[in-house]
DNA sequence: GTAATCTGATATGTAATATATATCAACGCA
DNA sequence: TGCGTTGATATATATTACATATCAGATTAC
């Protein structure tokens, strides 16, 4: 069976007659004849009674026609669906991203992408850098928003859409308060609360590679898996803490936020997605972020 | 689009190889790269990622899959569906039948066709004779069961499925009352209590007839659409009745019921349906109705 | 580095089949 | 009885789905 025939058995269904019906699918009586004779041979059912004068359905075609008509509407539903998502009308895209990220513009830029595309189902996931690449082979998203310092990449695309120096949070009554900008030699004995090394071993080693260069041993008191948590933790006077600049944000009593003056890497995020990835959608969403990414040029 | 498109997609988009597929479908590769290429062409979009190495579902394709799944269940559905109400399995039929049938053996009937074949739908409509001939012609009923006394029955099928005599419900204070059986000529100057005459012109006036022909001149004080006003009219001494004989199951107090002498028209019921139907599920009640007909042979 | 192998695409011939033309058979109507 | 209408049948034709052979790109193996 065919979608021809059913286009076919309407037209009969609807006429109830032959010759009609055959000129309303621009084919000849007597191939429309055959073709219907064909389905009801398939189906080993009569669907129209032929009397020489009138044409009827059976009940058999009846129900047939009623089946007919909602196949032939599905199949012109399916081929706009599948137009519409190819053409990015239609979509349900899944994104990974650390907890920093929800503290910067991309929120806004999600935001305002649901907006402009109501078509385009997008769900967050709060996922570490490491979790967000196993997914992304895995294919449970289809774009992440994560630390990639020193990461492997291949087979992804990776696109910076953020970076921001390190601060330093200090307790307010801390004795390098008092300076307008804290070099790294200055931090050398002090308690450092910093993330674990697990979440991002690369960066983490980048770090203490850089304050030993600066010819300082930092001793890492306390390891914190969020920003809320290491400013705590510098309100408690449990340490000092390395933030990214946006952690100012989180404004806190007893805790004051300082420049760094030497050599640290830069804190970046980036949008990362799978090589060849064939997503109008997801294309779209990624033109968007980019756009809005606010990195100095 | 046809329904080979879908078989071929499907194939394709399960094994993400064109050759399996191929084989899968028991065509060859290069026809089958062939059709895609034209499926993908009337949509207008990709459907796959071919790289050489890993044929993969674009978004768009990932969307069609699931429409074109559900459009071929859909297909055999149908067909099933057809093949099912062509063999009487499944079906619906809306039956006529006027308040006197529902005293018969016809209540047991239909309980004991729909427990025998759930899958078809009886819907019973009570309605007058003249009504259910208007319903059978314009499709809203199939079948009626009826009075069919001398109607025009061109075009229909009538098969008769029941027949009893006429008796006289009589007040239990009348004087004929003391009969066994009451002739036709002792009637003469009752008042009568009889259908009105527009529910069944032919027998109304075929009985006024034999009563003529047997001497008496009938007065017809009142008129009872039911039997069950009928027999109340008689017991509150309106005048005695015509009633068929299944009616002596109504037993009133002040009614008593005598058998007639002479010659008056059988009461009968007849099945009617349209001629030249095509619906075996209508044929399965028409048999199991004749089936248990009760006529004297 | 080159051959071997695997992938899907392309080119072309062939077979199947959907369609067109011509005609028939059955029925209704004048 | 002849004429027009209906759908069915017979046969020819055109379309097209498919098979065969081959190619091009990519990966793997030696």
């Amino acid at each position: 069976m065919e979608v021809r025939h059913l286009r076919y058995f309407i037209a009969v269904a609807e006429e109830l007659h032959f010759g009609r019906a055959a000129q309303r699918v621009n084919i000849c009586q007597p191939p429309l004849s055959q073709q219907i004779k064909d389905l009801e041979q398939e189906l080993g059912v009569a669907l129209f009674c032929r009397n020489h004068k009138k044409v009827s359905l059976t009940d058999a075609g009846a129900a047939f026609l009623e089946d007919a008509r909602d196949i032939l509407r599905r199949v012109e539903l399916a081929a706009e669906r599948a137009r519409s998502v190819g053409r990015g009308a239609l979509g349900r895209i899944t994104m990974g991203l650390v907890l920093p990220a929800l503290d910067t513009f991309l929120l806004d830029a999600i935001r305002e992408f649901r907006a402009s595309n109501p078509g385009i189902e997008i769900q967050l996931l709060e996922l570490g850098t490491l979790a967000q690449l196993k997914a992304l082979a895995a294919g449970d998203i289809q774009v992440g928003v994560m630390r990639l310092f020193q990461q492997d990449t291949k087979g992804l695309v990776a696109e910076r859409i953020l970076e921001e120096p390190y601060v330093l949070a200090l307790p307010s009554k801390h004795r390098l308060a008092s300076l307008k900008e804290v070099p790294i030699g200055a931090l050398d004995n002090e308690s450092f609360i910093l993330f674990p090394r697990r979440t991002h071993p690369a960066l983490y080693d980048k770090i203490i590679a850089c304050c030993s260069a600066a010819g300082c041993t930092p001793t890492i008191e306390q390891e914190a898996t969020t920003k809320v948590t290491a400013i705590a933790l510098v309100a408690a006077g449990i340490g000092i803490a390395l933030v990214p600049a946006s952690t100012r944000k989180q404004h806190r009593f007893g805790v004051v936020y300082r420049p760094i003056l030497g050599d640290l890497p830069v804190v970046e995020l980036s949008l990362v997605w799978k090589e060849g990835t064939e997503s109008a959608a997801l294309y779209k969403l990624i033109d968007t972020v980019i756009e809005r990414s606010i990195l100095p040029i």
